[in-house]
DNA sequence: CTAGAACCTGACATGGGTGTCAGAATCAAG
DNA sequence: CTTGATTCTGACACCCATGTCAGGTTCTAG
């Protein structure tokens, strides 16, 4: 498929997807004209970028992650080096800790909004 | 107190406190020669923020609802707004979709990371 | 062949909390 | 009074994914 439809079925702009590709996380053959064409287990693979990015990762601990992990029916290509999984590992704390802050936060609008209904 | 304490306490940079300040969201008297002096509340307060702004919500809105939530012993000082009940409850609906990722997230380092120990 | 839709690259802008620096004033201890 | 630590204001920079625009090329349906 191309940009627009791939960008149509993930809700990632073009602009984004282009970027992706820039940043070595969303390879795309190329139509002899130069359009991209993307298979079709970029989708999957967009929709992970976009919750890895949502969960605050960086481009670069993305593009390191990917190739670790398995896509559609095949295992991974590739296994984390030791540095990757600290790494990685440290993610996993932080995130952790956003989870948390984010349930108090919840609990704290929560609050606000039952005390406006009562 | 003053800024250097709070600071410290609350492990928060003195340039985001004073920051909060212009943002509306955390007041302070002042010495005769213009220092800020800060109350004990304020350290509750300043964590409370830091939870609200890693949960995604800009200042603005913080600033909107932090009058509406009890601080220390006493009650709230506001109730929320119809409108501003309205924005919040979409607040919450985004962070529920956020953890929503960042637990889709953390198994996917998971899966990772224990396929790299494994 | 042609028109219009879709796509290409490259560049600049944006947001918004935070880091940092400069130069000056204040505070507290000796 | 002096000195060093602390604080003040204001300005500029940064990050970094994303928006947007311009000018040109490719694709596809008629």
């Amino acid at each position: 498929m191309r940009i627009g439809e791939l960008a149509r079925r993930t809700g990632v702009s073009e602009r984004s997807l282009r970027y992706y590709e820039k940043q070595g996380l969303l390879a795309a053959e190329r139509t002899p004209g130069g359009h991209r064409e993307y298979a079709e287990v970029a989708v999957d693979r967009v929709i992970r970028i976009q919750e890895l990015y949502a969960a605050g990762l960086c481009s670069s601990k993305i593009a390191e992650l990917l190739p670790c992990m398995r896509e559609g029916d095949g295992g991974p290509s590739a296994v984390a080096t030791p540095k990757l999984v600290a790494e990685l590992t440290a993610e996993r704390a932080r995130i952790d800790r956003t989870i948390a802050d984010l349930l108090r936060s919840r609990d704290t609008l929560d609050e606000v909004i039952d005390a406006a209904r009562g």
